[in-house]
DNA sequence: CGCGAGCTTGACGTTGTTCAACTAGAGTGG
DNA sequence: CCACTCTAGTTGAACAACGTCAAGCTCGCG
């Protein structure tokens, strides 16, 4: 495990790469964030935190890439979400019963900012502000979980890999070249479909020249294609 | 459209069903939602909101069965969660962009309580409590829709309906015999299947004695048997 | 140079959808 | 009161989509 703390981090009073989550809070506010506060350091690969575990801190994406993932049948993933920076990346189970129901991992080298749950807690109470826009914040990962229930169960496989390979594009790379953080298998378990499956679209949509793949490099040549593709499922 | 408004309805101070969501309201807090507050009358297959449509109160379900559903590609609809009173039967639209992203019809005669949106988020405001309360409420849906994710990517056809089965005993009737309040269609649509493939899961299940099921009564002779098939997907 | 993990491909079988036909029951108009 | 119609439910047959299994490949690393 990655524990390396980073205390001498600035405060959250300077901290210029704030989520806009946080830009309701007074300098009160963020002194009571800042107490405990620590940031960690975590290598590609590494369980920044697992499922069924205890829910101790709120964790903020400062810098790298993360997928969050549910452990389902026959330890098969399902990932929920790809974050990057600056995102919160926990799940529901904060206020629910205090564990996670997912796990998160690093899939770059990631940096995280750990606030005590109390503290966050506290700031929900202290500035109603605040926890209007957590409310906000947690309403659009839904309305995300929604869109992608519709996909995962009326698309076939070549419109949820060609949707995929446009989240990535704009939504976490933001352009039509990329070098694709995830494993084939990881690809897949976004898309919830066997390695395999997901191997053969790439493969077609290679051979029908919409994309130019190399290993993890991913080129799409006509989006307007994949976007094509993604629509008719 | 079924607008029987009801303004002679008990006001919130008085109201005796309220939702666990509402403990925490001081005397105050229900004078600001009860302003404007009116109770709306469906009949079965009525329509409460549409998916587009703007969000303009938070809608509280008194009595009967509401389902909430989104409509997907070739006008397929994915059945989202079956509400029972007393819940809030709003999709994440209201922070979100003000819109709704589902639509929600009555199963049964339905009675609902509308709050303006503005009252809502006032008391969210004054009342960090009832804040937290919101976000755990909107906590658990969003728990409920990753536990579904799951099932709809990893579960086969009979795993779906036997769960699917135990939800409608377990979680809306309280007993292992009920009627049904769902078409086929609906149940194939709570499912992410065809109708098709939910009525022979449904066949099979009677074939070996697990079920009895005449018309929509349905008798669920082996819970447990059903259980093993759900888990077993 | 050889090993191993991840990737790729092909053959095959299963699952579930699609399509079409048929049935039963409710509502309608003569 | 009886056709007629329309809808929901049911069943069967054919087909397409995916997953499974097994084999071979590539590339980085010891």
């Amino acid at each position: 495990m990655a524990l390396n703390k980073i205390r001498d981090c600035v405060n959250c009073l300077e901290c210029d790469i704030r989520s806009p989550l946080f830009r309701n809070l007074t300098p009160e506010d963020q002194a009571v964030l800042n107490q405990e506060r620590f940031v960690v350091k975590y290598q590609p690969g590494e369980l920044i935190y697992k499922q069924g575990s205890s829910f101790t801190h709120v964790i903020i994406l400062i810098s790298g890439l993360v997928k969050s993932y549910m452990e389902g049948k026959n330890s098969k993933d399902l990932i929920l979400r790809i974050s990057k920076p600056v995102e919160l990346i926990i799940g529901p189970g904060q206020f629910v019963d205090g564990k996670h129901h997912n796990s998160a991992m690093a899939l770059v080298p990631v940096e995280a900012c750990y606030i005590a749950v109390n503290n966050y807690k506290e700031v929900i109470r202290r500035n109603p502000l605040f926890a209007e826009d957590v409310i906000r914040d947690i309403s659009f990962r839904n309305l995300f979980s929604f869109k992608r229930m519709i996909t995962l169960t009326q698309k076939q496989v070549p419109g949820r890999v060609a949707e995929a390979l446009l989240y990535f594009s704009n939504d976490i790379y933001g352009s039509t070249t990329f070098d694709l953080n995830l494993s084939r298998q990881e690809l897949a378990d976004f898309c919830g479909v066997t390695k395999e499956s997901a191997i053969r679209v790439l493969k077609d949509l290679k051979a029908e020249g919409s994309i130019r793949v190399e290993g993890n490099h991913f080129d799409l040549i006509d989006p307007q294609m994949i976007q094509k593709i993604s629509e008719l499922g």
